[in-house]
Formats: structure tokens, C-alpha cells, sequence
DNA sequence: GAATTATCGACCAATTCATTCGATATTTTT
DNA sequence: AAAAATATCGAATGAATTGGTCGATAATTC
């Protein structure tokens, strides 16, 4: 019907739906083959063990935020809505992240490395994008920036300022009643 | 510092949030101690076992329902207001509620005849209330209803309804949103 | 009908977990 | 300050859980 590797796929996403609500540890083999309605031994003829499967989670999860970014960014024209889009949308994502949080956390130590590895790059790339678009609008005489490098550095500190209670408390964030407030802040001083 | 029965308490309120985050399997007694930043084997000096713990929390947590909506009722005058509360905060409550749910359906079905008695309870409690605003706005001539204990039985069942989610997916209910509607449903044809 | 692909039940070793118990602090009472 | 009562904990344990293995056997493809 499908083959292999759509098959993986599907138990990335609904293995992924598991890890994200209970973490790494509290997450049974039993429990990601019975929601898939197949035996537990069967989930091994696909991946080659428990960690191979949070990792390639991990890894898809990384991607689909990644698209739904690009989707943001790409969806408008001007630097600003560029800007704001990219902005909205990586804050929005943080309620969902919040849950991997936990997951990943919750994780081993001994492995670690390998999330470490995964959100380095992450965030490279999110400071690469934040650059682009920083640039392009002075470029266009949008925005008020005479080092984007430093600028996107900035942007993303901010970014990442709002991660940290999720490092505390395993809750949701309540972002909804903050984003204006930040996106205010974040675009006081730079657009012209 | 505080004596035994309040140490208990605190075991509840505390334990009460990692049950309700991991559901009662998930939660070990080790997580428990460690929140409270005490021995594991200090808690068998105020419980019995994890079920005692988790009866009690069950209890709580029904009982912090109940002031919150006798507040609700007793904040406000007219009969219309009472019952606008009441629905408001009950609807409200299953946020909450949904995680219950999750720790109490976790639990092994043998005991599953406790938690059944508290929600019968707590049932024909609600069931009196509703009754008593019914018939107490029906007398000052607000509500236009000829049997308050039927009334008062359908504005429970539309109640219960909203509840039925919870039982499928372990995720929040988006009340918020349904609520103007549910709440404009529930009163057409009873306010005069 | 042979070869390959996919699924599964039974099993295992290692770990986890709730609970027990004796010892020892800490506080209260006498 | 001794005795009694209250409170805390580390270590041990037996039972249950869990990640992973393996051989058998379907189901599908060639």
C-alpha cells in the first residue's frame, strides 16, 4: 500500500505526538505501537531503536517549523512584513515547542549532544534569515539598521529571551497577550 | 513549623500538579518526593500508598471546583447573572478538567469505582444548584421555565456535552470560542 | 513457487517502581 | 535532661515494566 519509508514517516509523526505529550523517558515502545495499532516488535523492523525515533523526530519536527518560517516569509513582500511574519510565527511556535522542550529535556543526558547539535543549527540558520531580511531593508531604505549582523543578533537574543520559562515551568506560554507588546518593542528603533 | 494535616495538604496540591501533567501510572512516587524536595519514604508517613495520594488529590481538586463555583453564584444577584456564572466557570473548569481526565482514565480500571462515586456526586450537587437558580428566577418571574428539574437537567446534559472531546483526544478544549455561542444557546427560550 | 518484505508473539535481561523496615534525627512532653 | 512521640531517610526488595531480540509466519513481489 505504502512502502518503507512513508511508513517511517508515519511513525515519526505519530510517535512524535507521544514524545511531545510525555517526554522521552515516559514513553513506551507499547504505547507508540499501539496507537499505530501494530505490534511493538514491528516498530523495530523500521527504526533501530527507541532513540532513533526521537532523534528523526526531533529532526522533523526542526523542519516543519523551519517551512512554516519560510511559508511566513515568503507569503509577503516588504522587509517589514517580512520581518513581523518571521517574528509572529516563531512565537506562536514556542507553545508547541514548549512540549518538545519537555521531551528533550527530559531525555537522557547521554545524548544530549545530538539536540545540542540540531538547535546550533537552528539557529544558525534563523540568524542567517533574520540577516537577509534586516539587509534587504536597509537596502530598501525601510529599515534603520547600520549593522544587520549585530541587529539580527539582537532580534534573536529577544527571541530566545522568551524560551526561558520554558525552562522552568513546564506550562504554555501565554503568548498571545504578549506579542504585540514585543513585536513593538523588537521594531521601535529599526523601522523608519 | 506545620503540623501533619497540613504537610498532607501539601502533598496533595503538589503531587495534584504532576498527576494531573503525567496521569497516574506516569507519575512515580520519586517525582513526587523530589518536588517536595523530601525522601521518598517521608511520604508513607503521611499516605498509605500512591492510590490514597491520588484518591485524595481526586477529592481536592473536586472540592476547589465546588468553592469556585459557589463563588461564582454568590458574586452576583439576579438569578440570569447566577446562571450565566455558573455555566461561565463551569465551562471554564474543563480546561482543567481535560488533564484530570488524562491522569484518571491513566489509573488502573480496578479503583475506577472511586472516582466514579465523586463525579456522582458531584453531579447531583450541580444538578441542585441548577434546580435551585431555576426556581428561584422562575419565582421572581426572569426565567421563563415550567419545570425547573427538567430545565435543570437539560442545561446539565448540554453541559456534560461539552465534555464528550476530552474522552477522545488529550488535548485543551478551545472553549473560549464556543463559548458566547453555547452560552446564548443554553439561555434562548428560558430568559424572558 | 521461490524470494523478499513485513508482522508478530514469546521471551529476556535490565531497569524501574511502590512499598517496607530499621535506624536515626528532631521535637515535644514529662 | 531523660523519655516519649513525631518525623525523615537510606537501603533493600520483590514485583512489574520496558526496550530490545529472535524465530516463526504471513503477505507480497518476482
Amino acid at each position: 500500500m505504502i512502502n518503507k519509508e512513508e511508513f517511517r514517516k508515519k511513525i515519526i509523526i505519530s510517535s512524535g505526538q507521544i514524545f511531545r505529550r510525555f517526554g522521552f523517558r515516559k514513553t513506551t515502545m507499547d504505547e507508540i505501537a499501539r496507537a499505530l495499532k501494530i505490534g511493538k516488535s514491528s516498530i523495530y523492523y523500521y527504526f533501530a531503536s527507541k532513540e532513533e525515533i526521537f532523534e528523526e523526530v526531533v529532526l522533523y519536527e526542526a523542519n516543519v517549523l523551519r517551512n512554516e518560517l519560510t511559508t511566513a516569509i515568503k507569503s509577503v513582500e516588504s522587509p517589514v512584513d517580512k520581518m513581523r511574519n518571521y517574528v509572529f510565527v516563531r512565537m506562536k511556535a514556542f507553545e508547541k515547542l514548549a512540549n518538545y522542550y519537555n521531551a528533550i529535556f527530559d531525555k537522557n543526558l547521554d545524548h544530549f549532544d545530538f539536540i545540542e547539535t540540531v538547535r546550533e543549527k537552528y539557529d544558525r540558520e534563523e540568524l542567517a534569515i533574520l540577516r537577509l531580511i534586516l539587509y534587504d531593508g536597509a537596502r530598501k531604505k525601510v529599515f534603520n539598521v547600520s549593522n544587520s549582523e549585530y541587529t539580527a543578533l539582537a532580534i534573536q537574543t529577544t527571541l530566545k529571551g522568551l524560551e526561558v520559562p520554558l525552562f522552568w515551568k513546564k506550562k504554555e506560554l501565554n503568548i498571545e497577550e504578549r506579542l504585540n507588546a514585543i513585536l513593538d518593542v523588537l521594531f521601535y528603533g529599526i523601522v523608519k
